[in-house]
DNA sequence: AACTATTTATAAGA
DNA sequence: TTCTTATAAATAGTT
């Protein structure tokens, strides 16, 4: 909508394609508040500039709209679409299958460690209950005092200890890992 | 821009608000894939219809945006402006202190999980190193012909292990605690 | 950053 | 909800 049409292509000059972003982008948030404001909708946007600056727009804020569409797409599944086009033509969104996989492996990553976490904070305890005060008194003994028998089963205690700990450790990383993975594939500048 | 130009304020009539809704938000998307498309930027928009059904749009998509604003923001402090107005003005963003702080703080608390996972997990090696081929050859021998002063010292490595796995342990809940509890306070729907 | 000729978006109405 | 159309708004090229 200017003195001639445009091709909806990327604007190849470098410096109109800035242009274009600043007024662009600025009609874009108009238009959202408009439409929060008309509709009494809450709305965020994000954009990155051909720069990669980082601009957003929310109402009533960013975290909140981010926060409530996170926690339906968990909850429920979500009714939102999405996706890219080039050209004129807009979607007509119904009940797709899509959520935000990605926050949602991200929590789900977070629950799975949390839980392990927890698993294994009771199991230690525990063991360490059995330990301090087991089904005998041999262990009020001082160290000293112990057979070799008895303390040789103190140590396989403490070694599956040390054992299920250690792939407690491994199984943990590895989950993080795959949080973390999936994270870096949009840091593609 | 119809028949008539409307009073920026929320159309009463329940029904020509859905109506204004739809039409807005579809215009809104246009924009927003003019904008991605002739200025190769990706953006992510969230809207939430006054029925409260959640529509979104994404280049390439919503997930890539996300990801790259919550990570640029914990990295590099951001550039990005937002917030709320109702009228026809619209924001001249500069460098202010906001950043997207639920999204910090999770990725915070996940990087600190991380980095005690690895810890641990190195100590771990070490200590199993240094356990299974230690300084000496007597834990070679079968458990069986230990004297007792080694097994002694063989025990007090593994609970040395136990209580800092279990310390660990602790530390690692209370962290994530944190995490889940900053995630709640939003719940408020 | 301002200015317009034009193109687009859209409020009402059907 | 979709289409039509008169009119309000956005913006491409220019200054």
């Amino acid at each position: 909508m200017g003195r001639k049409k445009i091709k909806m292509e990327m604007v190849q000059d470098m410096n109109t394609r800035q242009v274009t972003f600043s007024k662009r982008r600025t009609g874009l948030f108009k238009k959202a508040s408009e439409l929060a404001t008309l509709c009494n909708a809450e709305l965020g946007i994000v954009v990155f500039s051909p720069g990669g600056k980082p601009y957003s727009y929310g109402k009533p804020n960013l975290d909140a709209v981010t926060e409530r569409f996170m926690r339906e797409c968990d909850d429920d599944s979500d009714s939102g679409g999405d996706e890219e086009e080039e050209e004129e033509e807009e979607e007509e969104e119904e009940e797709r299958g899509k959520s935000r996989p990605k926050m949602k492996k991200v929590n789900e990553h977070l629950d799975c460690l949390k839980r392990e976490i927890e698993a294994e904070k009771k199991r230690g305890e525990e063991r360490q209950a059995k330990l301090e005060s087991g089904g005998d008194e041999r262990f009020e003994k001082p160290i000293e005092k112990l057979t070799i028998d008895e303390l040789k089963e103190y140590m396989d205690k403490l070694e599956a200890v040390h054992g299920r700990i250690q792939g407690q450790a491994n199984k943990m990383q590895a989950s993080s890992c795959l949080v973390f993975l999936s994270g870096d594939k949009a840091s593609v500048e």
